[in-house]
DNA sequence: CTGAAAGCGCTTACAG
DNA sequence: CTGAAAGCGCTTACAG
């Protein structure tokens, strides 16, 4: 059988509250017994039991990822596996495990993290998705619950990491206008996400600030599960417009719309949003620096289990800068 | 405060056993108690604290994912979120939580799943790499703990999950060799990875079944961390020995060899492997179906976790077939 | 069909 | 600087 605390305190002649406190490495115990304690620990191979350690202190050492459903657009994008690279790395440094939730629909969802939630097994949430009264963040705010959202809230007293995405839209916008184009297009993913719309804001700024008119025949948003198919479609729309450069907001509408140019050989200047490398002969994109956003997600998340051990309640804020690389 | 196990009792006048009975449909109780107790359950809005249940149970309801260090070029790879979802779906359906453990060294991944072993927090393992005689299987070995490699194993004894990659080379080989072709260029990713040799024996096994002189020439390896770069170029060299199609084993590579061969104006036939459709102008893919890879993955290993409370020893080994798209 | 008791393996005051 | 006691919230035999 596991060693437990008993047997390591019986070998190395001690209480067992005496090997909990080496293990917390309290300052009350003397060098002399700590090295005995950890001469037994590492000779029975003793590793605690965190459910018997979380059931009394409650707290557990892990974190809850939530993610969107699992039909979602989501898992085609680079986004969530290099965020969680970033969110993992600082995680493994503060000895944090992650559990991951997702499920088919929003009621399955909801039960799974009702579980982690209540059944004690996390001690925060990051959610990786930001939607208008989700009904799991509302868990979270009613229950008083450690969270933070990995994108844009609603609501201005939730915590949240971010990119400032209007103001890429507006650089992204900017840096062809620089470039002495004057029909630019825009081209989103879906529109209702928050992050189009911010995008597209950041978009119509940048025209204003030049004194270019809008026109909203050169400004799409694709629809339906396949971003590139949308995309391709919408493209052959939308070159009747004559424009002069495309900016996307999303590396897989780039694809879509650089495969229809292709097929009627033409070719634009593009610039996306992307969170590695596009693979993709586009022009520029905007690096939204989703490693560095999961760091941040994760060492935030961790201030706020601390802020609420100690009854402290704050909100954090924190916008992650992009950066634009030409390709 | 949360409401226990004692509240509950309390509130349908029954004993804290005999709410746990209730709580697991246990076919001793009365209806009638079950009546009342749910009753009380919903009206305190009564969650068990998992963890107690996880103490003395010594079950969790949670399964681990074992990822390749940070580092690696698995999270460029569609593979891995693809296979999550397959995994995820199922473990939803059994209400099973999923952790997941990664870390930038070995040495920090033995740790982090040591604690999740020892520190019974998860009841069985899902390795989503392979590689010979890594130290966490071994630990997994040692311990007898229930889990299972998502790929190919190089002990006969350890179950497994994985696609048959000799006869998908083959298969791959065949399907230009039909086409015609006879000079075919072979590219693989990386040497040590136990897919790549399978699918470069496939390779072999195709030319050799029709009497097509192997020329070892017209294969590569890639190396070093961007698998396209090195495609790309792998590619200039290749070019020289006049291939008239290439078999690749990855789609990364693939990239890298199209972007070379569209800077010189060459088009040649391509096929690949993936887990999700090329967004590459490509002529055929391998579909490893990684969805149905991590369905069957949990469901094994959910098997595994229930042979091994009953101390039953059973090796699995499931072949999920993979299938030839024309693009 | 149900309850009382013991115990899972820890940690946390309390006491000295 | 250290120990004895109590308890975290469950479940599992045992008994009836």
């Amino acid at each position: 059988m596991r060693a437990t605390i008993k047997d390591v305190a019986k070998l190395a002649g001690v209480s067992p509250s005496t090997v909990t406190r080496v293990i917390q490495n309290s300052p009350a115990i003397s060098q002399k017994t700590k090295d005995h304690v950890r001469k037994a620990m590492q000779e029975l191979n003793y590793h605690p039991n965190l459910n018997a350690r979380s059931l009394v202190s409650s707290y557990t050492q892990v974190i809850g990822l939530v993610l969107p459903d699992d039909s979602d657009i989501f898992y085609q994008n680079p986004f969530f596996p290099t965020a969680l690279r970033g969110i993992s790395q600082v995680a493994a440094d503060y000895n944090y495990a992650i559990q991951i939730s997702t499920g088919k629909d929003e009621e399955q969802r909801l039960e799974a993290i009702s579980q982690m939630v209540y059944g004690k097994r996390v001690d925060g949430l990051i959610f990786l998705y930001s939607k208008p009264d989700d009904p799991l963040v509302q868990l979270a705010i009613q229950h008083n619950f450690p969270f933070l959202i990995l994108g844009k809230a609603s609501s201005p007293f939730v915590s949240l990491v971010d990119n400032d995405n209007i103001q890429a839209g507006f650089e992204a916008t900017t840096y062809f206008i620089n470039k002495g184009f004057q029909n630019i297009a825009f081209v989103a993913g879906n529109k209702e996400l928050v992050v189009s719309q911010d995008r597209y804001q950041g978009y119509k700024n940048a025209l204003k600030a030049h004194n270019i008119p809008l026109d909203e025949n050169k400004v799409k948003f694709t629809s339906g599960f396949l971003l590139e198919d949308s995309a391709y479609k919408i493209t052959r729309k939308l070159i009747k417009q004559k424009p002069d450069a495309i900016v996307t907001t999303d590396t897989s509408v780039a694809e879509g719309i650089v495969q229809y140019l292709t097929e009627i050989g033409v070719k634009l200047p593009i610039i996306s949003f992307d969170s590695v490398k596009p693979k993709l002969a586009i022009d520029a994109y905007v690096d939204v620096h989703a490693i560095k956003l999961g760091r941040v997600a994760f060492n935030t998340l961790h201030q706020i289990i601390n802020d609420s051990k100690e009854n402290k309640q704050v909100c954090y804020r924190r916008v992650i800068p992009h950066t634009i690389t030409e390709l």
